[in-house]
RNA sequence: GCUCCCGUAGCUCAGGGGAUAGAGCACCGCUCUCCUAAAGCGGGUGUCGCAGGUUCGAAUCCUGCCGGGAGCACCA
């Protein structure tokens, strides 16, 4: 265990046991990165003050027993180097330089950076990204997707089994009027191809369609588009081998673009993930008639209704739940009923993960709700909502184009890579078109995710170009080219014959502190599995930078005094590239071979 | 009306009950015979929305207000 904070926990433990009896060995001992403006220590202990009340000491006495006990056990001491007591019973301790090189040269020997499994390993489900056929993927969706897939990279990361649920609205009665409408431009006309380009196009267009004729023709008219959708749409729920096959197509044109995003974005997203709500179909009436006979659920007004007391809405009275609406169709909460009790009960899932916009979690909340009164959660099983704030533009408001109409995801996404173009083109004037492409689309995209992934998944957040394209400051453009530096004095190093040292020594502060921060790396891995907040990597990422680029600027690595001391300072660079390009990777972020 | 999220520096945002609340941007000033200056260093900012409470200790936990956003019966 390379982490000082972990490794510390036992001893201080094993202090405050030996101090004050065996009943106290499980207080938290309340280890924390020291605070820097008042000592230079490393770490600082909190547990006196905590302690001194229930023990029947003050906390000066409680610090000074810990102290001693801690000076008594020789395998501490291993690690540390002083410890004293500051204010009214705080614990500064410093770390052992020669500790914290040896930890640092075993991360670098041993390749697991100072990852670890967890003690539990888990199977999650993981529902993200989640878009609509036929309608285009916007910067919501573009968040869930490259959250969710930070979030699975880090599980798998940690030894977790991942299943990948990209529940793709697939279903309902908007198929009715998309598959009619792609029956009347024809399957391989120029409208059709809109569902891979312009996907919002197309479902307009059938929109459009339908709302006219509704004006147009009495409904009911021979003729009547409207009347073609909606028999569509039963037949499409009962299973008519012509329309599914239509829908199929409708399908296969959707996914196409789906995966022309996922591949843009790099996300790990296949159509062996694909698990939308038609996936769910033969279960719902199933589930209606279960949960109306067991007396779960209630008609209220034509509609099969679950109500529960704890869920009122605006008259103060109990809000529905429909699983099953007045004219026989399903809706979101029928599905997602299925939807959970598969993850719990046929996946075995134990955190049930959702990556999923802000605004359902009044949803998932009654629906998760009802599938455990009814038991279809197992209990070994918990849903999570990891909840999505919503993108805003600069105005403030949820994110438009100036008609009012949506981002167009493909078409922000390749802005940010021309944008991204012109920077690279500007400092790097001698690379090829080719290589320019390429580092183009890794600064572009990684600018993009990056953004969306260091401010708090649940905190709406204003989307803004040049913030995060810019290579100055916390943004991904400025990491990716922390470890370009790197690459290049590695470069240069084997160039010249010299090879890291397989045992990094510490002479500088700047190599000692950076050494330290890359012993975090393995507790914020841990950390980020647990919270499912992937902004904390990437706060450590950049402070992770932040002490690389004070060790390069104080300390010559190529041009070392000695070449022990070269050879040790190329394998911090060596193992602080590792750290950076992993946990980078684990963000779903590329870093550029050069820019 | 109910529920959820939010309110921290001029702006965008961090902040797992711990000491004098941080970072980036913006602003000003320095620093290249030096491994990528696409950089670094220095400079100063706060009634942590308000009021109570719990605690040795609260931006953090609890309660109540104020202000903003979102959701709350047949779209998903």
């Amino acid at each position: 265990m390379a982490d000082p904070i972990a490794s510390l926990t036992g001893f201080v433990q094993n202090a405050i046991a030996t101090s004050f009896g065996e009943e106290w060995r499980d207080a938290d001992p309340v280890i924390r990165p020291a605070n820097k403006k008042q000592t230079s220590a490393d770490v600082q202990v909190n547990a006196a003050m905590a302690l001194a009340k229930k023990v029947g000491k003050n906390p000066r006495e409680v610090a000074t027993a810990i102290v001693e006990a801690l000076k008594a056990d020789s395998a501490a001491m291993q690690l540390i180097s002083d410890v004293e007591i500051a204010g009214p019973g705080f614990l500064n301790i410093t770390l052992s330089t020669d500790w914290v090189a040896a930890q640092a040269s075993t991360i670098l020997a041993d390749g697991t950076l100072g990852v670890l499994p967890p003690s539990k390993l888990e199977v999650i489900p993981l529902d993200y990204s989640s878009p609509n056929v036929a309608k285009e993927m916007h910067v919501g969706h573009l968040r869930t997707t490259v959250v969710g897939d930070s979030l699975a990279r880090v599980l798998e990361r940690l030894g977790h089994t991942v299943v990948r649920q990209n529940h793709v609205g697939d279903w309902g009665t908007p198929f009715g009027m998309l598959i009619e409408h792609l029956l009347e431009v024809g399957e391989n006309s120029p409208e059709a191809e809109l569902l891979e380009t312009d996907p919002n196009a197309f479902y307009q267009a059938a929109r459009v369609k339908f709302d006219t004729a509704e004006k147009a023709e009495p409904a009911g008219s021979k003729g009547d588009f409207n009347m073609r959708a909606r028999k569509r749409v039963t037949l499409l729920q009962g299973g008519d081998p012509e329309t599914l096959a239509h829908w199929n197509k409708l399908m296969d044109r959707s996914k196409a673009y789906f995966n022309r995003v996922y591949s843009t974005l790099g996300v790990t997203l296949t159509d062996a993930d694909l698990a939308g709500e038609s996936t769910y179909n033969d279960e719902l009436a199933g589930i209606c008639e279960d949960l109306e006979s067991r007396g779960i659920a209630r008609i209220s007004d034509g509609a099969l209704c679950i109500f529960q007391d704890e869920f009122t809405g605006r008259d103060d009275a109990p809000v529905p739940l429909i699983i099953r609406k007045s004219d026989g169709g399903y809706g979101y909460a029928t599905t997602d009923l299925a939807t959970v009790r598969h993850r719990s009960q046929d996946l075995l899932g134990d955190r049930l993960v959702y990556v999923v916009g802000a605004p359902q979690n009044l949803h998932f909340r009654m629906t998760w709700s009802a599938a455990d009164k009814a038991g279809y959660i197992r209990p070994e099983s918990t849903p999570i909502h990891v909840q999505i704030g919503s993108v805003l533009g600069a105005d403030g408001k949820m994110l438009k184009t100036r008609s009012g109409d949506s981002v167009r995801l493909m078409e922000l996404l390749d802005e940010a890579i021309e944008r991204a173009e012109k920077v690279v083109a500007e400092s790097k004037a001698d690379m090829t078109d080719a290589e320019r492409a390429v580092v183009a689309r890794q600064v572009g995209i990684g600018a993009v995710k990056y953004s969306d992934l260091s401010v708090s998944h649940d905190s709406e957040y204003t989307f803004d170009f040049d913030r995060m394209l810019a290579l100055t400051g916390n943004t991904g453009p400025y990491l990716q080219y922390a470890a370009t530096r790197i690459r290049s004095i590695l470069a240069k190093a084997a160039d010249a014959g010299a090879t890291p040292a397989s045992a990094i020594t510490i002479g500088e502060d700047a190599e000692r502190a950076l050494a330290l921060k890359l012993l975090d790396y393995g507790a914020v891995v841990a950390l980020v599995g647990e919270t499912l907040e992937p902004h904390r990597l990437a706060a450590y990422l950049f402070e992770l930078a932040t002490a690389f680029t004070a060790f390069y600027e104080k300390c010559p690595v190529l041009k070392a005094d000695d070449d022990a001391v070269r050879d040790s300072r190329l394998a911090l660079c060596a193992l602080t590239l590792q750290v950076l390009s992993d946990g980078l990777g684990l963000l779903g972020i590329e870093t550029p071979e050069k820019m």
